[in-house]
DNA sequence: CTGATTCTGTGCATTAATTCACGACTTCAA
DNA sequence: TTGAAGTCGTGAATTAATGCACAGAATCAG
């Protein structure tokens, strides 16, 4: 854990949070670097010296959440249930609600639901319940798997914020925690 | 109205609303210059480069409150009644009011209630309905009624921040309004 | 009292952020 | 089509903030 500069941990996340903040207001392309600059309370020429420009701002926000989100599974992986990592994944996204909503909800969204999908679709391929043989046909059975539950908990994410968060992360936990056993370890 | 950097801006609101935030949660001799910079999530180096210590960060907080409020003052003087004053004052202490609460809540207050009381005599000073003789007993009889006038004054302030704001401020006003009136004008 | 610990105020070298200015490019309305 | 206004990306000089280290003062527990 090497010691970051305070000054630049303070720019980059009020230059995070405003791009947030404004993507809720109006579509990412009507943003400009001004807006940006100007709602995080940082000169212009701040941002270009951590960013190439504000496509280059989002990808590095959307690496860090998908990073945050893989290193909590690490960490919480010990012999953890289907349930146990669901609630981690729904405490984290409520935490950080705003992001996620403004990046599932908006017409933008498309570059992170994709980017979104192919975490699952990693984290999928690592769990042995899916194990199939490795001839091809079997191979690509086992992908068809992969892609038929990581598409499920994308789409189940995605209707959850899209309805403003109807039921509480354990409550989406435990349902999505069913679902994957149900069709992970019955095999 | 010269431009002021914006760091400088930034450091100084984060110190002050830090010691703010502090005094809320324990006695102002109980605070360290640690504190205080861990709290604005500044360097401890940078808080001496604005202030000379904890005491000239208070000191300096409270005059620019002070200046605020005088300012409010003067701009909205064409000819408001005490009334329309009163409601200037109000709005001005709810908008600030963790900054009033503490100060005129806490135990290390006394200086801060000795500045707010010179304040207002100040401002009883510029009224021309408190005119009396130029002789010295008339003289001294006018400031028997200016204490008088701004010990009410500030202790209705004290008593509304006591209690928790228990009247909006413009009930505040028209009462202290109404009061101002029937001592400053019925001479 | 005494030793340990914390807090304070400061010097200093380094790094980040700011302001300002500039030319190129885009947008958009006349 | 042209001209005005806004945006972009960058260079350069300046200023502010940081991290670190240190010595002296204050605080505190044993």
């Amino acid at each position: 854990m090497l010691k970051i500069d305070r000054r630049i941990r303070k720019s980059q996340e009020a230059l995070k949070k405003a791009v947030i903040e404004l993507m809720l207001e109006k579509d990412f392309d009507q943003i400009t670097i001004q807006d940006i600059a100007d709602r995080a309370d940082v000169s212009r020429r701040t941002l270009y010296l951590h960013y190439t420009d504000k496509f280059d701002l989002l990808d590095k926000l959307i690496e860090e959440h998908i990073s945050n989100i893989r290193e909590i599974c690490e960490s919480s992986d010990d012999a953890a249930g289907y349930t146990e990592m669901g609630l981690v994944w729904f405490e984290y996204f409520e935490t950080h609600s705003m992001f996620f909503s403004v990046l599932l909800g908006s017409k933008g969204s498309v570059f992170f639901r994709g980017r979104f999908l192919e975490f699952f679709l990693g984290e999928l391929e690592k769990d042995n319940s899916l194990s199939g043989g490795s001839d091809k046909d079997s191979a690509n059975i086992r992908n068809v798997d992969i892609q038929f539950l990581g598409s499920a908990i994308v789409g189940v994410v995605e209707w959850w914020f899209k309805n403003g968060q109807p039921l509480p992360p354990d409550v989406m936990a435990q349902r999505i925690g069913n679902l994957l056993e149900r069709n992970l370890e019955a095999r």
